[in-house]
DNA sequence: AATTAGCATTCTGGCACCTGGAGTGCTAAT
DNA sequence: ATTAGCACTCCAGGTGCCAGAATGCTAATT
């Protein structure tokens, strides 16, 4: 489609300037707006006649037969891939990051952090989502018994998660401790995954000559104990207030704020279009397809990373009518920012 | 106030019914709705003087001169009152509850699921917050070096809540583990708050003659390694969407989700009005005291222990026209719940 | 050939206006 | 003490209307 009717320059400047104004005022575009606005000093009747075209072409839409224009998904599309490369983070914005985000070597507090300041600059939904990676390399493993039938679990990733559970489980302290001794001994390091799939292999293995020891890892194995993917990520949403301003329709807003709470959606959300291996901020147009809710929304997101690992991702969620430019650099500069302080001095 | 001018059963009856018509419809309640809908064949042109009393001695409105009453704070306080201890949990939000918290050991799971289910059944927002409790009893710390200079602290309390931050620092293995071992062997069952005390005072009085274990453990004291108040608590907070079918003024409707969004006031109000030594629910009207956004809020809330130790709180936050009875009920219930789940078998 | 001026046409959003309904307070009757 | 009756008030919602902003098309202009 993008490349059915082509685009002359005439056409592609009409097309931004449609879209910024339109972004600007969040209002129908006329030509004579524009006329205005436009530097070039062409006539409102030609750009009429643009317009009619770029209608045509399935990039500008009329709510009624005689208001303004307003951009189509497309051209959304094509004014974000016009932008690709031309962001750049504002000082003002890069002192608002720096200010809250410098100096923070905690990763949960770094992304907690994150998405408030996405929020806050995006002036949209800012979101900080670590996945509980089964790539992220086993650091330490602690078990503690608390009652009579329950031991605490708690995982620690190299890059300095901390993920805990609470198990039914009636083992004494001291086969705790070997089996964490074990664990610890044996399998730090590696990545969460394949040290789930070694002991898993080993349960396996040497079923028949079980010891005392293998029988505490097996029943904290199978308590889930090493699990991860299924834990409790850590995912933090802020700003969903400012939605409210930008959205008229009650109905819709509740819905919206409702996808937004069901944490789990945005991690797959997060997870189906960003691909992790691409380092690039990614800028999707239309989430509707994914989830019904979210028409007309978009997400701008860029995978997080320490080192080589990926920790985790984050975005900025809003209207296609939202401020491409601002939150673009912020994500890029943030995703790198989050490899630089945590990575710091590792 | 509550006994300027005595109320009688009539103006009793009267009022509950205003206030009951009025959170079933929303709307100014006139005299003719309730002499339709009240039992006692009671003419219109009667209430109308009852109600005319019962504006006099504060407890109702009129928003403009021809138009039916609304309950003002004053009224809701009464009516709360006369209510409390007649609510019963119905069956149908008993069985939800049991179906999302029985069987979880996890008090973070237990609190998340708190809010979530608070707000499902009242509608409104649910609100549960660990508190990082100075009361809570220490079970062990463990230190674990990550990089070149950082250190991550993790701290379980008895309850089974951890806390963990990564630490600015450079100490080795070793020593970690020494501090580590010398503050669970001496501290384990302490409260966190005589455990920091009881710390600094030996740190003070044997400042002349540290070894290097106390240097270890100074290190870790003053990077915060036990610090726990200013730590992240965990505040769940959830159904903030139901507020939009509410609340028909954009601009507040803006401001109450922002409020909602900043976590610290809310960990603040709760604390400010759920007295934690009083084990029964709470019902404040008129958060707008605290919190001027809050206007024409409620909250119902209680406080969560486990055993005798206060973990937190849990609470229903919503507009004053809400289903008390509901939304009590459910605080009550979940609060006892979380004794007996969490403390099982210890 | 491309651009623009001009014009008839279309549609919305806001404003003024009106009216039915619901409610009130008061007085007089029961 | 209660209630019926009545005059009065006020709002919500419907109608009608008009100005304004765009449009598409055609004819004039460059």
């Amino acid at each position: 489609m993008q490349s059915g009717p082509p685009i002359g320059t005439r056409e592609r400047e009409v097309l931004t300037a449609v879209v910024e104004t339109f972004i600007a005022t969040g209002e129908p575009v006329g030509s004579r707006t524009l006329a205005r606005s436009n530097s070039e000093g062409l006539s409102p009747a030609s750009i009429r006649n643009v317009m009619a075209d770029l209608s045509d072409a399935g990039f500008l839409e009329q709510p009624h037969t005689s208001a303004g224009r307003i951009p189509t998904t497309e051209a959304y599309r094509y004014y974000v891939e016009q932008l690709t490369g031309t962001a750049r983070l504002s000082h003002e914005n890069e002192n608002i990051i720096q200010g809250s985000l410098a100096g923070i070597s905690d990763p949960q507090d770094f992304l907690e952090r994150t998405s408030h300041v996405l929020s806050l600059i995006s002036r949209n939904v800012g979101v900080a989502v670590a996945v509980g990676g089964p790539k992220n390399a086993l650091e330490h493993v602690y078990f503690s018994r608390l009652g009579d039938q329950k031991v605490l679990a708690v995982l620690v990733t190299r890059s300095g998660v901390v993920r805990d559970r609470v198990l039914r489980l009636d083992l004494p302290q001291t086969e705790l401790d070997m089996a964490a001794r074990f664990i610890n001994e044996n399998f730090r390091g590696w990545t969460m995954e394949s040290m789930r799939v070694e002991i898993a292999r080993r349960l396996e293995q040497e079923r028949s000559e079980y010891d005392r020891l293998m029988k505490s890892v097996e029943q904290l194995y199978l308590q889930g104990a090493l699990a991860g993917e299924d834990g409790p990520q850590m995912v933090f949403v802020e700003g969903a207030s400012n939605l409210v301003a930008g959205e008229q329709d009650r109905q819709r807003l509740q819905e919206l704020l409702q996808t937004l709470e069901e944490k789990q959606k945005i991690v797959e959300l997060l997870g189906a279009y960003l691909d992790t291996k691409q380092e690039a901020v990614r800028v999707v147009i239309g989430l509707d397809e994914a989830m019904p809710s979210m028409r007309n929304f978009v997400l701008i997101g860029a995978p997080a990373r320490v080192g080589g690992e990926v920790m985790g991702s984050l975005a900025v969620i809003g209207p296609t009518r939202m401020d491409y430019q601002h939150a673009m650099s912020a994500v890029s500069y943030i995703a790198r920012m989050f490899d630089k302080v945590l990575n710091e001095s590792e």
